[in-house]
DNA sequence: TCAAAAGTGTTCGCTATACACCCATGG
DNA sequence: CCATGGGTGTATAGCGAACACTTTTGA
């Protein structure tokens, strides 16, 4: 991630008081459909060469921290446009070994369907939350304050549709809400409470997800959750 | 906040890439019992002379952003151990005339009693939430984002008693989460809720913070509410 | 024909909401 | 004595949680 800074010249940039370095970093949360997933990269160099780590980089002077994260998130996956949200900085004295570094991390939503490369990436491959293994630096509480972030602002925006392809199963939403949210809900109550909610269209077509009876399609209605929302409305679950 | 960089000796911090200046930021809240205030600072030196500002500074490098947040707090309140939270970190290229500057934002949670100063300190003084002026840099926006974060954050934390003082009417107490919320409670509704709640304990004495009838006086009860908790339970208003 | 998955409905209890009523106090 | 503010109760509607029934399809 950081240049080392050992070689004495070409040190250019100088300041009066000593700064930190700020890197963005960029939890990319998948869904296949059953669980949830992260986007990890195998790290080359040291130090931590050879354990994951989030994608992540160097903040541009002319950028954004949002736009350094988005520029990584399609260095990644080739997405443009993805749902992304910054959570934590993270700030600890000695958290990179080598300097000072301070971190503006973010959790994006993508489909996986949609990641280039994916799991056949060298270096790059998709972990399920329950089988992520021990990270470089500071990342093991980054992913949980990912998490975190993304269980309380799923109480306020309707972010699982963002994870969903265009047409899903009522099955497939339960299972990202149960995901997200680390519970289970009765499937007879969740088809009801959606119903109600009038934010779904149920599509023409049936989907065929295992064997057994097909299931209807459906796509997540924005207009109409706008429109609840107007109303002020909260997503509850 | 920043220190001018041009003087060309003592620059003594040099990096092979620019790096930008880390600050910190705090949005003091405090509530008198009827409306939600914040701790503003008048500027001394340009830019932004004689505008209003969050009270903020240059985090040090061997201290984490939330224990440079407390040191400001202390600077301005004499407050140790309040309530802290970072919400965001602002990075757009050109917030500061003067360099680029990344600016990790925290709110502080405070009884607005227990500030050393307070009202007569020359430069420092409370504004109520809807009278603040046009304030330097970008911190209207750190403003709107804090009281955003401040309105989420209550859905999960019973995070109003940190302003209110140890004793306090349930009448200032729906004021509170009123004026947090931005919504009116009916009055009766509001009393029977907190009693189903049990979080709040009743005191012997009463209070006259008017005139007419005397109100009880309550306390906040954090056993209990980590009980509740426990329990798996969540505020909700 | 049986088991598994999907779609629909029903019941019960709790809670949010909208109110009514009484008590205490000060002008 | 009445206006104001404080404390308590009550009826209703709507939702969440639990659960029954039916249909479709593959083995």
């Amino acid at each position: 991630m950081n240049e080392s800074e050992s070689s004495e010249k070409d040190l250019k940039y100088c300041y009066r008081y000593p700064h930190p370095s700020v890197t963005t970093d960029c939890v990319i949360f998948g869904f296949d459909g059953t669980k949830l997933k992260v986007l990890l990269i195998e790290r080359g160099v040291e130090p931590f060469r050879g354990r994951w780590a989030f994608p992540g980089g160097f903040m541009r002077m002319d950028e954004s921290a949002e736009e350094g994260a988005r520029r990584e998130l399609e260095e990644e996956t080739g997405l443009t446009g993805a749902y992304i949200r910054q959570f934590h900085t993270f700030t600890a004295p000695h958290r990179d070994p080598r300097e000072r570094v301070v971190t503006i991390a973010f959790y994006a939503l993508v489909r996986m369907q949609d990641v280039k490369g994916g799991d056949d990436a060298a270096d790059a491959q998709w972990f399920s939350l329950d089988e992520v293994p021990q990270l470089a630096f500071d990342h093991d509480q980054i992913l949980r304050r990912a998490e975190q972030a993304l269980r309380q602002q799923i109480h306020f925006e309707p972010i699982g549709f963002e994870l969903l392809p265009e047409a899903f199963t009522i099955k497939e939403l339960q299972n990202l809400y149960e995901a997200i949210l680390d519970v289970h809900f009765d499937r007879r109550n969740f088809y009801n409470k959606m119903r109600r909610l009038e934010m779904l269209e149920q599509l023409e077509e049936t989907a065929n997800p295992s064997r057994k009876k097909e299931a209807f399609l459906f796509r997540f209605n924005k207009s109409k959750y706008d429109e609840l929302k107007q109303k002020g409305f909260r997503l509850e679950f």
